[in-house]
DNA sequence: TATTGTTATACTCTATAACTATA
DNA sequence: TATAGTTATAGAGTATAACAATA
């Protein structure tokens, strides 16, 4: 995925979204247009490609958003608890911690009642860095409902999550 | 991903879509509850899973699945095309024409006008693959429209592709 | 010079198996 | 035996650079 600041929109494009359009005649999505999953997934995508740029000043990714923002709200989960929590599997999860504790983000703590597991914090510079993130999101939040409109907006989450708990369970 | 067949859907779950619920206290997912970013990544992980799952019978993946369909839509454009069309560079989908050709559902046929280009038209099992995969991708769509109400799922369309023009342009 | 398809390459994300130290 | 964290590894997906053939 692209890491540098783009400039927002381009052209009006069509229901399929293309590129631009095609040279000569312009390309029919077929059933494409009546898959809402193929709809959510450049959705996702685009709007992925928003936080990065926002997001890009502070090194952060969305999963590391997601990751710090579970961890501040609450305080001294496990890592499975978190990972669990994220849908993230735990042996993927290591490296992501990893790098986040490396860069003083957060902190493992260990646990003196079950000395196996570690208990996750924001560090300092995580506590520090957290309003900056918020205020970043809150900005991009801003620009998906300028897109949809803010009664439309308020419509779409209830949904979505009803569209997410189609999965078994996530993560591990 | 996960690509076996699981049963869909476990115990009603919470606003943030938690793993189960955590043995002690709920977990608290904070501003991620007002993220809408969050919860289309949290969608489109479902429905891919659920897709997987669908689809594993017949080997096809959600990239090839709208590959097909809009070489069946569109026969005779060339590789840069298509892979504009779904956003795809064209440097990533040498591999995956080269992987459906090989499997004799898609062919590359040369361009007498255009020596450097290939037109790329479905094969002939291609073409008796494509009814089953629209057949199944029917039945996946009706999974979702389960979740959400036909009512509602007949809005959600326009603004989910109006959040997708918040990328600059898909693909190369 | 520019474009089409291509190779090589690298990094992220996601998945499984197997290990260790504790419980 | 089971669990928390870990390592190693492999497969997708996605990104860039550079090339040959052709325009």
């Amino acid at each position: 995925m692209s890491n540098r600041p783009k400039p927002l929109r381009g052209p009006a494009r069509g229901v399929g979204i293309p590129a631009e359009s095609a040279p000569g005649a312009a390309i029919n999505y077929g059933q494409l247009n009546h898959r809402l999953g193929y709809a959510i997934r450049r959705a996702q995508i685009a709007i992925f490609q928003d936080f990065f740029s926002a997001f890009a000043v502070l090194k952060i990714r969305p999963a590391q958003y997601s990751i710090l923002t579970v961890i501040e709200n609450n305080p001294g989960l496990s890592q499975t608890q978190v990972a669990g929590a994220l849908g993230i599997k735990k042996t993927n999860f290591v490296a992501m911690i990893d790098a986040l504790e490396k860069r003083a983000l957060i902190a493992r703590r260990p646990v003196p009642q079950d000395r196996r597991s570690y208990a996750l914090f924001l560090a300092p510079s995580g506590m520090t860095l957290m309003p900056k993130l918020h205020a970043l999101a809150d900005e991009h939040e801003q620009r998906i409902i300028a897109l949809t409109g803010a009664q439309t907006y308020a419509l779409l989450a209830e949904p979505i999550r009803a569209i997410a708990r189609l999965a078994p369970e996530p993560g591990e």
